[in-house]
DNA sequence: ATTAATATATGATATTTATCAGGTTTTAAT
DNA sequence: ATTAAAACCTGATAAATATCATATATTAAT
């Protein structure tokens, strides 16, 4: 297990712990603790009583909420770089998602306490978490508004759209996150197969290409075109 | 135009003007502004710079987004006591939703500057803010996975009981928020023909009774069942 | 009061999406 | 290598929802 220190590590440059002085992070340093996920392990379960936050060093990940009919909803993807289980500290409530990885993943773990006294003493800190989080609520005001209008076609399109952007691609082209055609419907809030037909008719029409699992994305342009 | 006092105002209580200070707040009071907005008025346009925050005195409104199909979905309602525009302010953003008045209302406008100076100085109302933000954030989560996975039928029987809860009834128990058809169907993203027909068949179980546009709840635990 | 405009309502039909059922392929385990 | 399990795929059908058409009721304007 690699203990870098906090303030040397490039990671933070993608979030709010940036904001703190060499000082805080050293001493956050001092407490953190690093952890390994295997792909498809459960980093936090949905209503858990978090006692930190995890910084993501390596790997991507999901949460995810289990809907009232029994199907699993993913919100959002997790990008190294951001924290997690930073809105249930803030809001000192339980987890109202599960955060699972996507494949393996490197975390570091920070304690509860540590972030409190940042919280409550760093303006610079609060004042930048409180700018991404008004980022990640415009972005779900946006989600909101794609699942209320759009087609799943259309929300497909898009969800490729967005892993090829925020994730990109292989040295083939194909897309870097792999995802199964389960997640795929998670995300865009269908069935299964209903999520396996769009692609098939996505790969028809020579807009996406597959080689086995792998997803590459063929003809960019017609996907936004979609509606 | 009644030229209240903010560190008297009552509806400071419910928003996160209260962490701010006596002094704070008469330095504010001295250069807010009274606004009033009749029905159905715009309070601000998607994609509009604003530079100001709305307080809430008195009345109800929405905030909606023109998908790219054409149609407004409303992500939110806002209550008395709100601040409005705060997102925007906070990342520096032109707005994401349009805000409209769904009865008259008594906003009060706070410049943008006094906005900041606090945000800057004060870690408390900052602190609050992202609270406040952390909760927003959980609640459109749950909205998202409620667009994904719940039918029309389902949406629109909490529609009309998060309004209930958030907003009351009028003495004769009908809600105390008139909205129309169309509004429901915003709220609820379906065509307003198909709200008109969910509500008609709420009508026919029981669920509800109409006066005219007025609804009125009649079986709380039905609506609560419904799936 | 009359007219026009808007909102509500409902039927008929088309489209989208979910579900069920049965395949094949891929992956994992022994 | 063989087998079992999981993932993927496709067809048939059902269910949910949108759209179009049209009628009625309500509200606003003259």
């Amino acid at each position: 297990m690699s203990m870098s220190k906090c303030e040397q590590c490039i990671i933070k440059q993608f979030n709010s712990l940036k904001s703190l002085s060499k000082e805080e992070l050293m001493r956050i340093s001092a407490c953190k603790t690093s952890k390994t996920v295997k792909k498809g392990e459960i980093i936090f379960e949905e209503g858990e009583m978090l006692n930190g936050v995890f910084c993501v060093r390596e790997g991507i990940g999901k949460l995810t909420k289990l809907s009232e009919n029994g199907k699993d909803q993913t919100v959002t993807l997790v990008v190294k770089g951001e924290l997690l289980g930073q809105r249930s500290i803030i809001s000192e409530e339980r987890t109202n998602l599960r955060a699972t990885a996507l494949n393996d993943m490197e975390l570091c773990f920070i304690p509860k306490s540590e972030i409190m006294k940042d919280l409550n003493n760093n303006p610079n800190f609060t004042l930048d978490l409180l700018k991404r989080m008004a980022l990640d609520l415009k972005e779900a005001d946006n989600v909101i508004v794609n699942m209320a209008q759009k087609s799943v076609r259309q929300r497909l399109a898009e969800a490729l759209l967005n892993i090829n952007e925020s994730f990109g691609t292989n040295a083939d082209g194909t897309l870097s996150v792999l995802l199964s055609r389960e997640d795929f419907a998670s995300i865009v809030g269908t069935a299964t197969e209903s999520a396996i037909r769009v692609l098939s008719q996505f790969k028809k029409e020579g807009l996406i290409s597959t080689v086995g699992k792998q997803i590459k994305i063929e003809n960019l342009e017609g996907l936004k075109r979609i509606e």
